[in-house]
DNA sequence: AAGACGGGGAT
DNA sequence: ATCCCAGTCTT
C-alpha cells in the first residue's frame, strides 16, 4: 500500500505489456510522428485524434514539410480539430527546427520545452517516447491516477499539485522504459481508472497499490475547482448564395476561432425586417431570403446561440469572399460551429 | 493565479 | 446539462 512510488513500475508495466490500444503514432514512433500525435492529442481524446492522424502525415509527412507548407494547407488539415494557435504554434516550432536544429527535434528535454506549443507535459512525452530519456509526462490522466494511489484530497486544478507531482515522478523515473511507463500510466488513466467517479478498480494492476481504494475514495476523487458559467453570445448567422458561390469571411487573426473562415454574421437575434435593413445598410442588394432552423454551439467559455437565414443575393459585397463549394471544401477551414447551417447546402458541398 | 482557447463523446 | 479529455499561453 505505497500510494505511488516505484513499486507500481513491474505491475503497470506488466499490464501494458499485456495489451494496450493500437494506436497509428505508436507503431512507427519516430520523433516527429510523436510530436504530432502528442499536439493533437492536447486536451482531445484518443478517438478523435485517430481521424486526422494519418491525413496529417499524408499531407505533410516531415518536418521540412511543414515549415514550407502554406497555412491554408496545415489549418484545412486541422479543420474541427478545435484549439487552433496549436497548429499555427506546430508550424513556428518547424521554422525554428530547420533553421536552428537541422529540421530534427533535439533529444534534450529543456530545447523541447523552449518550443512553442510544447509545454512541461508535451516536453516529457517527446523526450521520454521517442528519445527514452526517463522524464516524466505528467497529464490530466497521471494527476487522476496520482490522487487515487495516493487518496490525495488536494484539487488536481491546483498547479501546485501538478508540479508537486511531476517532481515526484521526476525523482524515481527508471532509465529503462520510461516512454512506455507513461503511455501506460495514461492507459491505464483512459481505460481503467476512469474520470467522472467510474474506475474499474476490479481490473486495476495497481490496486494493492492504491490508497484511494483502500479507503473506498477511488470514485469520489480527485477533486477539482469549479468551474466557471460560460457566457451566452447570440447571434445572427448568413448562409450568403451569389449565383452558386457562397459568401465566406475570415476572423481576426487574435481571439476565438482566430483566423478560420466562417459564414458571415451579425451580432444580436435580428428579425428579417431588421437583418433587410442592417444589409441593405451594407449595400447587399438581396434577391431572396429564408428562415433557416435556429442552432447552437457549445464552446468551453461561450456559447453561441444562432438564428439564421439563408440569402441571395445580386451581388458580392466586401468584406464576404465569394467561393465555390468544391474551393470551400478544399481549402477553406470552418469551424464545426457552423455545420447544422453548411447542411442546408451539403449536397452541394 | 486565472482566463482564453474547440470540439465531441460519455454520463 | 455536465464533465473532461495524452495542455499551453497570456495576462
Amino acid at each position: 500500500m505505497n500510494g505511488l512510488s516505484p513499486a507500481l513500475v513491474p505491475p503497470l508495466l506488466g499490464w501494458y505489456d499485456q495489451g494496450h490500444r493500437d494506436l497509428p503514432w505508436r507503431t512507427l514512433p519516430t520523433p516527429y510522428r510523436v510530436w504530432i500525435s502528442e499536439i493533437m492529442l492536447q486536451q482531445t481524446r484518443v478517438e478523435a485524434v485517430r481521424r486526422y492522424f494519418d491525413g496529417w502525415m499524408d499531407a505533410l509527412p516531415d518536418i521540412r514539410a511543414l515549415a514550407e507548407a502554406e497555412e491554408s494547407v496545415y489549418m484545412k488539415l486541422w479543420e474541427g480539430l478545435g484549439y487552433y494557435n496549436r497548429v499555427r504554434n506546430l508550424h513556428r516550432a518547424a521554422v525554428v527546427l530547420c533553421q536552428e536544429y537541422g529540421g530534427q527535434l533535439p533529444a534534450d528535454y529543456d530545447k523541447l520545452l523552449s518550443l512553442p506549443g510544447i509545454g512541461e507535459y508535451t516536453a516529457g512525452a517527446i523526450a521520454s517516447i521517442a528519445y527514452g530519456i526517463p522524464v516524466p509526462a505528467v497529464d490530466g490522466n497521471v494527476l487522476r491516477v496520482a490522487a487515487r494511489l495516493d487518496n490525495d484530497f488536494t484539487p488536481i486544478t491546483d498547479a501546485r499539485y501538478k508540479k508537486q507531482t511531476r517532481e515526484r515522478f521526476a525523482a524515481w523515473m527508471p532509465a529503462d522504459r520510461p516512454g512506455d511507463l507513461n503511455q501506460a500510466l495514461m492507459e491505464l488513466g483512459a481505460t481503467i481508472c476512469l474520470p467522472n467517479g467510474a474506475p474499474r478498480c476490479g481490473d486495476c494492476p495497481l490496486q494493492h497499490l492504491c490508497l484511494g481504494y483502500h479507503h473506498k475514495n477511488a470514485s469520489s476523487l480527485p477533486l477539482r475547482a469549479a468551474k466557471k458559467a460560460r457566457r451566452i453570445e447570440n447571434r445572427t448567422v448568413l448562409l450568403v448564395r451569389c449565383g452558386t458561390l457562397v459568401g465566406l469571411r475570415q476572423r481576426p487573426s487574435a481571439g476565438l476561432l482566430a483566423g478560420l473562415w466562417e459564414l458571415p454574421s451579425l451580432d444580436g437575434h435580428l428579425s428579417p425586417e431588421e437583418t433587410r435593413s442592417a444589409l441593405a445598410g451594407l449595400g447587399w442588394q438581396l434577391r431572396r431570403m429564408l428562415s433557416l432552423r435556429p442552432a447552437r454551439h457549445i464552446f468551453t467559455h461561450v456559447e453561441w446561440h444562432m438564428n439564421g437565414y439563408y440569402i441571395e443575393l445580386d451581388n458580392q459585397p466586401e468584406p464576404l469572399t465569394f467561393v465555390s463549394p468544391p474551393a470551400l471544401r478544399a481549402t477553406y477551414a470552418l469551424p464545426s460551429a457552423f455545420r447544422a447551417f453548411l447542411n442546408v447546402i451539403e449536397e452541394e458541398l
